[in-house]
DNA sequence: ATATACATACCAGCATGCGGTATTAAAAAA
DNA sequence: TTTTTTAATACCGCATGCTGGTATGTATAT
């Protein structure tokens, strides 16, 4: 094949096919041979002139995966038309409408199939997500009055951390059914803290997510 | 090396290595040959006539972790003279002050290396240790009227996940301090939950705890 | 005698390294 | 402006060493 004029190009099919791949197989049963096979005409000098390792892939991939995730996060924290705990229920309601998560239920990753994958996300979470997005907004509602809460670095992290985790049927898997009692009771947990934002519609809204995800498994 | 008259005593020897070298390089860094340079002299074939495959003795590795402890679990969940919420607090109790957890610690097993080994162990605390024996406990507390819920197997994912997962300082990092105030941020959610079983004794020893952590880091 | 507990030799597949080539953009010369 | 030179980039594909795993051999315990 003839050298790109646009290399970002490039970069981006092997991302696309990576991420496919190690969507499919899983990142550990990806070799580097499978992803030049589904690259259309690549070759191996290709994917290590872009990146240095198949490891510099997988963060790649999921860099790309949390980008956009975090755009809209930093998009509800920087309103200005919204008080604290109002962010913060328009996060979930925004997160469980977002079209890339059915686009990534169709895919149906199996994140058993994932580890790697999973504690990158896992991390992300934890490290990025939780201090950078929701600590503030946690912030903001105790100023405001609409959050009260003597952790607040600690509650950021327990509330994300939950909601991305355990609740994820990509990460554990459940029936339609108990992913619905699961968000109930992430709910519950949510009041029991002072913070009461889940309401029947997002409720309702996990359970059609949970279903989509069911189909395509 | 002539035959051994006690072949268990060669698992149990493959086992400690491989459980070691997990610990200090991770699984995935971990070759079947680094394994075999640390037998003392035992090769190749020893450990692939004890184990099928090299995932086979990561399995292994992680039963023999998870096994005593849910030991400790089932003498609590079996006992007859608590009732439902005070067989809870026994377990967070016993969890918190059994050796095991020290030596553990001692070892300081960094599980940023480990996503393989750390999946096998959140799956096991969702698949294995809810239902079997927090699940039994949180339905002898309904019984006796010491626990209200309406989803208690859910509850009980819930509260043995954050246990187990977040506040757990070899999976996310973190001082004394943040350690400390994640598991009363632990125990808030617990009462807001309807289950108060927090109490001071239990977060100063986690205090306790994350400092040896810390100390052999 | 035979099943068990290992040892040894070997294999296919893997990630990665690397010498080489074609293409392009930019600078220099015309 | 046009042409030539230069150097950086994009890509090729085979070589290499290591990996998990297997097949087969051998000695020992029962």
């Amino acid at each position: 094949m003839a050298r790109n004029k646009h290399p970002e190009e490039t970069i981006n099919l092997i991302l696309d096919v990576a991420f496919c791949r190690f969507m499919e197989k899983g990142y550990e049963h990806t070799s580097i041979q499978d992803i030049i096979n589904n690259l259309g005409g690549l070759s191996k000098g290709a994917i290590y002139h872009h990146f240095k390792s198949k490891e510099d892939i997988l963060v790649a991939v999921t860099d790309r995966m949390t980008k956009e995730s975090n755009r809209l996060l930093a998009d509800i924290r920087d309103r200005t038309d919204l008080n604290g705990i109002e962010k913060l229920k328009a996060i979930f309601k925004v997160s469980l409408n977002r079209p890339v998560q059915e686009k990534l239920f169709t895919v149906a990753p199996n994140m058993h199939n994932n580890p790697k994958l999973l504690f990158s996300l896992l991390k992300d979470t934890v490290e990025e997500v939780a201090p950078k997005y929701i600590l503030p907004i946690l912030k903001e509602g105790i100023s405001d009055g609409s959050i009260k809460t003597d952790y607040p670095e600690e509650l950021a992290e327990l509330i994300i951390l939950v909601a991305n985790v355990w609740t994820n049927p990509m990460i554990f898997n459940s029936t339609v059914e108990e992913s619905y009692r699961r968000f109930i009771v992430f709910g519950q947990m949510l009041k029991g803290l002072g913070v009461d934002i889940i309401d029947k519609e997002m409720t309702e809204r996990v359970r059609r997510l949970s279903s989509i995800y069911q189909k395509n498994k």
